[in-house]
RNA sequence: GGACCAGUGGUGUAGCGGUUAACAUGCCUCCCUGUCACGGAGGAGAUCGCGGGUUCGAUUCCCGUCUGGUCCGCCA
């Protein structure tokens, strides 16, 4: 079809040129004998002005049309459009396609609600700012190509159908014809194939793999997903952050002009979650966790003098403002992260106010607030439990929260960090169970190995998580190289003999032929797209997404199958 | 599995124990030669998510249910 170029490629050089376009009508506007269409395609926007002499048939919203026409200067510029200072005067319009009345605006202040805009999804994706942002993640993308390749990474496609090994998220699964009663599993990560072409001899691998875990959806949590997955031999911890801290440095420059400085922090897991309340923090505000188990151990208070942790966070300057019912929200708030124990108290003039005042005396009411730094107006939250876990991580809700209402992150800042150090298993709190934190095949540290069969509890991983603004953008762990090990791990986490035969056995066989040390990461390629693009929904970043129910509006899937199918897979559905 | 919030013309909202169910935008017709969120005049368009209850009367109050969203659990 005969085009010129983009609309937005015109600009006043053009002045003068003959050019064929061809774009959506955005929006016309009539005014009798004159007549302006907003002309977008997928650059932007142009005007084209109609004059009265030349005969243009009806055209309506979102028709399809092409304009042939001259370039002309504006007598007065539009400053909200790239192609402001220009039009194009049409000499003559033909319509390619008619359209409906579209059930959304195609606007990037469309009011439509979200089930609308999924259901819809191919209108809502004419949205400029849509599209703006697909652009991002494409260019997150060729960045990442771009870096690894010059930094001898082969890219290598890993199967989609494969083996489920249940450990972990839940497996989507997929029914074999051929073997009634088998199924593959969908990858939750390519981790076994990238360890496999490790020992392979590949040296370094990645892929944009597309990953898949059956669980329940959440604003940045979609069932299929895409990591930018990594995988090196030989490299130290040091040498794979270095590494990966350049493709970030690439891609942050690439795609929004940022010079991310380096090396970036590296904070370890107690750390975090001593200060931020968090294993993935984000420190672009204060509100940092204060340790005050001294000083309120002093004080009458039963559930202070009980509790082998006490820390404190100060609210700075809405105390005042604070009403009884805002904190008996609080309270629910911190009883999701399984925080029931906090008391709330204010400073004023130098002093402590509130119910559980009357604990400390004047004193002990003085040191608290010097030690954490609260000024006149500040709000106390103290926070006691006999698990550390739950008065960092309950905290550190509440430190959100507040940072979130009171306006303390700065919009189109970016805060990156590492988290390291992590500890190898964490303790189910109900059952008393070890998992692994990461998974099952992270190295444990030289230091920590040791420790393994006598107090699993205290083995540190050689793992890393880098983070971003808060969210955990990605993750990875240098892995096990050592059949033994491997082997020793599955059993502390409590796999029968016959069940790392059944699902790892493969794996740990392998292990035995000349194992390259490794390890690796992968990047959460949505999320990384979500902070880049500025968006704080992972449906935004991604063209057809899920909704929460897990399932899409546009296509109504997942959907009911012919018996002929059922019968073919021999499945039996049960109401 | 659980908690909370929301369902009213195509779209987004307002409203309220009795209304001609309001506003914006979109749509249709007409007028307009410099608009760019064009302007002006007129018009069509809603069984107020669904079911039940309270009531003389329910879009409004109550219960249930469905749908969507946010969060907790879950996400090696």
């Amino acid at each position: 079809m005969e085009r010129t170029c983009y609309n937005a490629n015109l600009s006043i050089k053009d002045v003068g040129r003959s050019v064929t376009l061809i774009g959506w009508v955005s929006k016309r506007r009539n005014l009798g004998s004159l007549l302006f269409i907003d002309l977008r395609d997928r650059s932007g926007i142009i005007q084209v002005t109609v004059k009265d002499d030349v005969k243009v048939p009806d055209v309506r919203n979102e028709y399809v049309i092409q304009v042939h026409g001259q370039v002309a200067k504006k007598d007065v510029p539009n400053p909200k459009l790239k192609t402001g200072e220009i039009e194009v005067i049409a000499s003559k319009i033909v319509i390619i396609n008619e359209a409906s009345t579209t059930p959304l605006i195609i606007d990037d202040e469309t009011d439509a609600l979200e089930d609308i805009r999924l259901k819809y999804r191919y209108l809502d994706l004419r949205r400029p700012v849509m599209q703006e942002k697909l652009k991002i993640r494409a260019k997150i993308v060729k960045s990442t190509h771009e870096y690894l390749d010059n930094n001898d990474f082969l890219e290598v496609e890993t199967p989609i159908l494969t083996l489920s090994t249940p450990e972990g998220a839940r497996d989507y699964v997929v029914p074999s014809r051929i073997h009634h009663g088998s199924f593959y599993a969908l990858p939750q990560s390519p981790q076994l194939f990238k360890q496999l072409l490790m020992i392979g001899g590949l040296e370094r691998y990645y892929q944009i793999a597309r990953c898949f875990r059956d669980e329940d959806l959440r604003a940045d949590r979609q069932p299929d997903f895409t990591q930018i997955d990594i995988e090196t031999s030989f490299l130290d911890e040091n040498q794979i952050l270095n590494l990966m801290e350049g493709l970030l440095k690439k891609i942050f420059k690439d795609v929004v002009d940022y010079d991310l400085p380096l090396p970036l922090r590296r904070l370890s897991y107690e750390e975090a979650l001593n200060r931020y309340g968090s294993d993935k923090p984000d420190t672009r505000y204060g509100i940092e966790l204060n340790d005050v188990k001294e000083i309120v151990s002093k004080t009458s208070f039963p559930l202070f003098v009980n509790s082998m942790y006490s820390k404190a966070i100060v609210v700075p300057g809405i105390a005042e403002k604070t009403s009884r019912k805002q904190i008996d929200e609080l309270q629910l708030e911190a009883k999701k992260f399984r925080l029931s124990s906090f008391i709330v108290l204010k400073v004023k003039d130098g002093h402590l106010e509130g119910s559980a005042a009357k604990f400390f005396n004047e004193e002990d009411g003085h040191v608290l607030i010097k030690n954490i730094g609260a000024q006149d107006n500040d709000l106390i939250i103290i926070a006691s439990s006999n698990s550390l876990a739950n008065v960092c991580f309950g905290l550190g809700a509440l430190r959100s929260k507040y940072a979130r209402e009171l306006g303390l992150i700065k919009a189109n800042s970016y805060d990156l960090l590492w988290v390291v150090d992590f500890p190898l298993f964490e303790k189910d709190q109900d059952s008393g169970k070890l998992s692994p934190l990461h998974h099952p095949f992270t190295r444990p540290t030289k230091e920590t190995a040791q420790l393994l069969l006598n107090d699993p509890a205290s083995v540190h991983a050689s793992a890393y998580d880098i983070v971003i603004n808060g969210y955990e953008a990605g993750g990875g762990s240098l892995r096990i190289y050592d059949q033994k090990m491997q082997k020793t791990i599955f059993e502390v986490l409590g796999l029968s003999q016959e069940d790392i035969k059944s699902k790892f056995g493969f794996f740990i066989d392998a292990f035995k032929y000349g194992t390259p040390p490794h390890g690796g990461i992968a990047f959460g390629l949505d999320r990384l797209t979500m902070i880049l693009s500025g968006s704080d929904n992972i449906r935004d970043v991604i063209a057809f997404p899920k909704n929460l129910k897990a399932t899409c509006p546009m296509t109504d899937a997942p959907s009911k199958i012919d018996q002929t199918q059922l019968d073919e897979l021999g499945i039996k559905i049960v109401e």
